[in-house]
RNA sequence: CGGGGCGUAGCGUAGCCUGGUUAUCGCGCAUGGUUUGGGACCAUGAGGUCGCAAGUUCGAAUCUUGCCGCCCCGACCA
């Protein structure tokens, strides 16, 4: 994918017009920034939601839903949190409509509520307000509660896939007896999270820390997975919160343990959203479409038939039912586009533009030497198989491409990977190629600080397997014993 | 909220400076025919509050003013 591509978002729209759109049917500035995820666009989010939720549920969660409106107050109660969000929110202050004067609808302004309510930006407040009342004991605890859901995020710029008003995403909030086991938890999720990227989505992922200027509002530690994009550009694809007592003690959580001591609650949060699309897209696209990895592509295998006559069609029919029937059986997702309404070559275009990872075409010539037309999506090679044994090799070749694609990605990260030791270096990295650099850092959130408003590039996180080194920060040449990541990010 | 750009058919656009028949072209759409191994071709046709409002004028897509909306850059952020 060109990198004047991949940065500009009404490309995004135009080129990815099977995924999403912007709301661009509702002439209204409310609706600034939110999107329209297409039923093709959903059916990928569908599949790595379905993905997600298996492993939370492997790893011991359950689903539940809350409200989506919270009490103001609820807000004020942990200080962090509040300053972290207080500038984003909407807010819903009426409950009626009435006519207007000149026939217009306008807001009843006797039905003012008497507690506004924030439209939740993330759940933590109500969920513990919640919670409070479910716990009592050790007994009680664990808690290990995800839920799906929409929330709204008023951004003063939003960027289509990555930074919408309004997104979907889920959200895990857990409570236990001990630091020790939150922490587990939080890394638990934050591997969760990163065999999810890597083993399904085909996008290699960094495993960090962020610094405390980067830390989610409320936390005490927050994990991360980092992402390279195609335009040398980060991305951050999931988080993974340590909350310590925080919320706890806001919502005055507490419990009694088997020493009969009174305690706080220890929590987590953890999240990935539909920006993960938006990571799909920018990691893996070229400029003839999407390029999805077969394990999350909502059709994997498509099939098309090249024909003259109505009986030719029928011969292919029959031949190709067979090979859709024996793939099926061993689980793969399968689609026999026979519409007499597009020619062969349009179909080609189509599938190609959407991703589909492998396409066959049947034609009369395949009939008679029976064989058949395979092409692969993410190197667009093509190639003449023979009918005989045809799903074994598709099959094979679908696990070669998921192969493909990560490692391609992950050549492409440690291509455009650097460990830079002085200022003017990373600088002229930054302004180059970009891409993620190593350097070394005093520690201080006044130096992170200043390097972000000089070139833009935030420390995406300290590598949890990081090596110590001894060095000199790049920006203020005090002593440093490890090296963090610097990069600019969406 | 600041700086820049823009608003004409489902999409992309010409026309605007210098006002004047029926608003241009391409894609897409519909119908008929020929086609079908990489986005077919020919013919015919449908589709428009020129963002909204007011003003200037014999006459406004075009000039003026106000408003609305969108995009890019920045501040904010997942």
């Amino acid at each position: 994918m060109s990198k004047e591509f991949a940065n500009r978002e009404d490309d995004y729209s135009k080129w990815y017009n099977d995924l999403v759109t912007k709301a661009d049917l509702a002439e209204h500035s409310a609706v600034r920034g939110c999107m329209v995820i297409k039923p093709y666009g959903y059916a990928i989010w569908e599949r790595m939601q379905a993905e997600l939720d298996r492993m939370f549920k492997e790893t011991g969660h359950v689903n539940a839903y809350f409200p989506l409106f919270i009490p103001k107050s609820f807000f004020s109660k942990e200080a962090s949190h509040v300053e972290g969000f207080a500038k984003e929110c909407a807010v819903v202050t009426h409950y009626r409509l009435k006519n207007g004067p000149d026939g217009t609808i306008i807001v009843d302004e006797d039905a003012r509520l008497e507690e506004e309510l924030i439209v939740r930006p993330t759940s933590e407040t109500i969920i513990w307000n919640t919670y409070k009342g479910w716990i009592q004991s050790y007994r009680d605890l664990p808690i290990l509660v995800n839920q799906w859901a929409n929330v709204v995020r008023w951004e003063m710029r939003t960027r289509l896939f990555l930074r919408t008003a309004e997104f979907l995403w889920q959200e895990g909030h857990t409570a236990h007896a001990t630091a020790d086991e939150a922490v587990e938890e939080t890394r638990k999720m934050l591997d969760v999270y990163s065999v999810f990227a890597e083993e399904w989505m085909a996008v290699p992922v960094i495993k960090g820390v962020k610094t405390a200027n980067e830390r989610f509002a409320g936390a005490l530690d927050t994990y991360c997975i980092e992402a390279m994009m195609q335009d040398g550009k980060a991305l951050q694809a999931g988080t993974s919160h340590f909350l310590g007592q925080n919320f706890a003690k806001a919502f005055d959580v507490k419990f009694t343990g088997k020493d009969g001591k009174q305690d706080y609650v220890w929590a987590t949060s953890w999240g990935v959203s539909t920006r993960l699309m938006g990571a799909l897209v920018m990691a893996h696209s070229d400029d003839s479409g999407l390029v999805l990895p077969p394990k999350l592509a909502p059709t994997q295998v498509v099939i098309v038939p090249i024909y003259r006559s109505e009986e030719a069609l029928a011969q292919i029919s029959e031949k190709v039912n067979v090979i859709k029937k024996n793939l099926e059986k061993q689980g793969i997702r399968v689609k026999y586009d026979d519409r007499d309404t597009q020619r062969p070559g349009w179909k080609f275009n189509e599938y190609e533009f959407k991703g589909v990872p492998v396409r066959l075409a049947i034609g009369e010539r395949d009939l008679q030497s029976g064989t058949v037309e395979v092409a692969r999506r993410d190197t667009r090679e093509k190639m003449s198989m023979s009918l005989e044994g045809i799903e074994d090799r598709v099959i094979a070749l679908l696990d070669e491409i998921q192969a493909n694609l990560f490692n391609k990605a992950k050549s492409y990260r440690e291509g455009n990977s650097f460990r830079i030791d002085s200022y003017e270096e990373f600088k002229k990295q930054l302004d180059g190629s970009g891409g993620f650099i190593y350097a070394h850092w005093d520690g201080t959130a006044e130096t992170e600080q200043k390097i972000k408003e000089e070139t833009k590039a935030t420390i995406r996180c300290i590598p949890l397997n990081n090596g110590e080194e001894e060095g000199t920060c790049i920006y203020s040449g005090k002593p440093s014993k490890q090296r963090v990541i610097f990069a600019r990010a969406y």
